[in-house]
DNA sequence: TGTGCGTTGATTCG
DNA sequence: CGAATCAACGCACA
């Protein structure tokens, strides 16, 4: 049998070779594959990706042309909207079969619709395939009777009546088909991955951490040499303040799809097994793969997830507009070691561990700042090179009591959280080096250091390092107040109502603006 | 309608 | 260092 016809793989997440299902049946009885990956405007339109971030983006690129580059084909980069970049380019390459990994976060659901109409006119064939979770969330949802999982629990009781998560799928062949030698503008307009400095970076990335299915694979392999530590892991008891993570760091690569889940979870199940004894979820490993796959699935299904207004899920609370203590606290200057070093952390290395951003998130929102969760989310999303939409909404509404958790009272101290992990304030001094020589017992509360101890630390408080931008000891009283009221409230349907149409958006996109006039101002 | 539980609080007491 | 207490939430389930 000839081989004929062109596919088009079209990488979005999923960057890997392995576990692919896609690039199979792309790769499948063609004669020429395109494997493509477009940079799309529309990620940082909104606001602008951080360095670190594009970085690991565009090294797990480099990554994943290397491999296909390997196996005789290459990656293709191209600029621009897909709905527009597509259609034109399966119409100049001869493409007759499209083939991607689903997306289920709302924008690509309404991408991937529009784009699926122009291929049918097209008559171009698409194949999709689910491989980014491990279950499919429309599959979970049937399985819980037809309701949506809203618990933990209440997803482990829906999955447990499934099937096992599939098996990973074979790696790619070693030889791929190539691409069309003479395809009209393919090397044109595929100009390979970009340097930073082509998309307007001046400034170089500061993580230590690297984008890519090599690397993913190599830290993988690394987590699970200790089948010991991988058995009895249990993330609660995981520090925060390490300055080396005490956990796998997995997460980037599970938010690009440099590796697969379902080849994680597979090995995970596997070491236990053999280990007999271990740790069970929610505080396993396997049970931080499920906290993943539950906020994929209760996202799915929620309108407006990602939002306050509209959505179901979320209590409707009078979050104060306060530009000023959002910027403090997005910048790291509240004044509080603790919480300026994990900002630090966010800043420098794109990642912090999971308490830490429980901290940040709970000062920001219930705990101190009384600011919208989704401020929050929204610097989360700019920095963290592992940001995942449904997993990074989902716990900013946990941890501002807004969905899922409701225990508003438990609220984490600036001042004695990290203390428990970290008494000298190492992870502090680490990323905050101006109070360095700060002696240890001040090192979360510098302002209560005598002014002869700050002179001698060179760190005056107010002047080299902020005083704190709130009193925690008072005002985490008075929110818990207010968000007694705010729960309250939300009992009834009219006060609920009456928040939510009280509740000022354009005041929120001003505090965003804010950095807009910061540098028209800088450059007066 | 009552009860127990919920991945990861802080403080105090023994 | 573990347990009780602080003040007290919503949800699932009996």
């Amino acid at each position: 049998m000839t081989k004929k016809g062109r596919s088009l793989l079209w990488f979005r997440k999923g960057l890997r070779l392995h576990d692919n299902p896609a690039l199979l049946e792309a790769a499948k009885d063609v004669e020429h594959l395109f494997p493509v990956f477009c940079i799309d405007p529309h990620f940082y339109e909104k606001q602008p990706i951080g360095v670190n971030r594009i970085n690991f983006l565009f090294e797990s690129l480099a990554d994943l042309h290397e491999s296909l580059s390997a196996r005789g084909s290459r990656l293709l980069v191209l600029r621009g909207d897909p709905k527009q970049i597509l259609p034109q380019v399966w119409k100049d390459w001869g493409v007759t079969k499209l083939c991607y990994e689903q997306d289920t976060e709302p924008y690509a659901l309404e991408r991937d619709n529009e784009i699926g109409e122009l291929a049918k006119k097209a008559k171009v064939e698409v194949k999709t395939f689910l491989s980014h979770t491990l279950y499919d969330p429309v599959e979970v949802k049937k399985a819980h009777g037809g309701k949506t999982p809203e618990t933990y629990k209440a997803f482990q009781s829906a999955v447990a009546k499934m099937p096992p998560p599939p098996s990973p799928v074979r790696d790619a062949p070693e030889k791929l088909p190539t691409i069309a030698p003479k395809a009209k503008g393919a090397e044109e307009k595929a100009t390979g991955v970009p340097t930073l400095a082509e998309v307007g970076y001046t400034d170089k990335p500061t993580t230590s951490f690297h984008g890519g299915e090599t690397k993913a694979l190599a830290r993988l392999t690394k987590s699970l040499e200790d089948k010991e530590w991988v058995v009895q892991f249990e993330k609660p008891k995981t520090s925060p303040a390490a300055l080396e993570p005490s956990t796998t760091v997995l997460s980037p690569y599970m938010k690009f799809g440099c590796i697969s889940a379902r080849l994680f979870y597979a090995k995970l199940v596997q070491i236990e097994k053999e280990k007999k004894k271990h740790t069970s979820p929610p505080t396993s490993l396997v049970g931080q793969l499920l906290w993943r796959d539950f906020f994929y699935t209760v996202g799915y299904h929620t309108p407006n997830f990602h939002h306050m207004l509209g959505n179901p899920l979320c209590k409707q609370i009078q979050w104060d507009v306060d530009p000023v203590l959002y910027k403090a606290w997005d910048e790291g200057r509240t004044g509080y070691p603790w919480i300026d070093a994990i900002m630090v952390q966010l800043q420098q290395q794109g990642w912090m561990h999971h308490l830490a951003r429980h901290s940040v998130a709970c000062f920001l929102t219930r705990g101190d700042l009384y600011v919208s969760w989704t401020l929050g989310r929204d610097t989360f999303d700019r920095l963290l090179i592992d940001g995942d939409h449904f997993v990074n909404n989902g716990n900013w509404m946990w941890l501002s009591a807004s969905a899922f958790f409701s225990q508003f009272f438990r609220v984490y101290s600036p001042i004695t959280f990290g203390k428990k992990y970290d008494k000298q304030g190492k992870f502090i001094k680490h990323f905050l080096p101006v109070l360095k020589d700060m002696p240890d017992k001040y090192i979360y509360e510098p302002w209560t250091a005598p002014e002869e101890v700050q002179k001698k630390a060179k760190c005056i408080i107010g002047k080299d390092y902020p005083k704190p931008v709130v009193e925690h000891a008072t005002k985490h009283k008075d929110n818990l107040n207010r968000m007694k009221s705010a729960y309250d409230a939300n009992k009834s349907p009219q006060k609920r109502k009456e928040i939510s149409d009280g509740f000022d958006e354009m005041a929120r996109a001003e505090v965003l603006d804010m950095e807009a006039d910061d540098d028209e101002d800088e450059e007066k």
